[in-house]
DNA sequence: ATAATATATTTGTACTACAAATAGTATAAA
DNA sequence: TTTATACTATTTGTAGTACAAATATATTAT
């Protein structure tokens, strides 16, 4: 099956990427295939070498095809999150994308209760109780090193790939909304310390151990109040 | 603040893509603003135009870049699922990946619960309803598409415009295991229908206008038994 | 002051050239 | 015959030149 073309695409760049996709797709190539090499795909598709090679230059950054000189172009796995990766730069980001980034987090870190649980043993329970400790030692506020250690840490319980590096990617985010929404976060931490709604890690940690995966589930909730009262006053506008 | 090259990197473009992007990040520059136009980019940076264009072509393909004739090069918002929509091409993906997207979507879609009720009105259940009647009318087994259709309102529903475009992407990735992996789901799909443990999407219905949250959620989490199955066989071994 | 025109700048595309890597082939040596 | 070596051809990576198309800016005309 042959290169088709889409007009209505911007440059001849974005219509040759696409065009290429197309046809993986179309041929339903896996892994370990190959396409043309340069020289038959730029008489194929009709397009300079120049402009062909950067269509190629993305799907190469993407992962879909490696290049090697006197081998041609090979098909092979992308992994998932490279592109996604590249844009999570905090500045680039509108407040509205911080806030569904945020919305996504709290989503995933309640949903992954069930996956937590499941996977918990003695072991992860007295790392957690190792972290929480460590931290309780110190000081009333965590720093965002601690904060962190404490939530990678559930990722990684959960044994889910994909949950540990979807953490690990938008993490720059709240480093970011920390450092520049605090006047926001703060009064929400002294309502709840007031309320005495305040859950701290070692209360998360003492419902991990005691195995109470519904009380886990409240208790996660209120933790991340922060962004959500977050969301919610900038929503409201 | 000038360029700087990582020789490490495998070729030139990989060079000139990372040395581009962390000079966004040192000057922390922000949608609006503007890099240095291709000619000053080759000096400054020493390689050719050919190389530093397939750089710039990338990350115009993520969106963080925009080119425009006699105005140069500006920087934009990117849009945070370009690179992963691209990537996302079942062919292209191993058992060990949509096992790792099955295990995100559990997370999500169980995750989502809170989400759902918080935003939920008798509008929305309306329109469920209306799904649910429609789907029951004709048959005991669902089609894709209004399994589909069912499911997609509930992202739908949240209001989290990042969770229904990431719902919509790795959809995709759903058609192709129900097409392909059928002879693993059909039979825990009988074990739960016989067991009396089968939740439809009526069923799920019924808690979503009973607005009873704790129960839509174990309800939930029963209904994607067919994945967890799915995942507990395959990574048992 | 406004409209029309001209000019300069900048990106988009094409083409040529050659270096570097490497797969495949031919040759030499055991 | 097998193995090691050298050679050749192919293919990607990089550089450079050229020009068309778009458009911001300056200039001129009304």
């Amino acid at each position: 099956m042959k290169f088709k073309i889409d007009y209505q695409s911007n440059t001849l760049v974005d219509q040759v990427e696409e065009s290429i996709l197309d046809y993986i797709k179309r041929n339903k190539l896996v892994p370990g295939d190959s396409l043309p090499n340069e020289m038959a795909l730029t008489t194929e598709i009709g397009v300079s070498r120049n402009v062909l090679r950067e269509a190629l230059s993305r799907l190469r950054m993407l992962g879909i095809i490696q290049s090697r000189t006197n081998r041609g172009i090979i098909i092979q796995e992308p992994s998932l999150f490279t592109g996604f990766e590249k844009v999570i730069e905090p500045h680039l980001l509108s407040e509205s994308t911080i806030i569904e980034l945020m919305k996504l987090r709290i989503v995933l870190e309640i949903g992954l209760t069930d996956l937590l649980f499941k996977h918990l043993n003695d072991n992860y329970i007295s790392e957690l109780e190792r972290i929480v400790l460590s931290h309780e030692a110190v000081n009333y506020n965590l720093t965002l090193e601690q904060e962190t250690e404490f939530h990678n840490k559930l990722y990684q319980i959960t044994g889910s790939e994909f949950l540990i590096s979807f953490q690990k990617i938008i993490h720059p985010v709240f480093v970011y909304a920390k450092n520049n929404y605090d006047n926001y976060f703060a009064p929400t931490n002294e309502r709840l310390r007031a309320e005495k709604k305040l859950i701290t890690h070692k209360d998360l940690f003492n419902l991990i151990k005691a195995r109470d995966m519904e009380g886990y589930r409240m208790a996660i909730k209120l933790h991340l109040a922060t962004y959500s009262d977050f969301i919610e006053k900038k929503t409201e506008k």
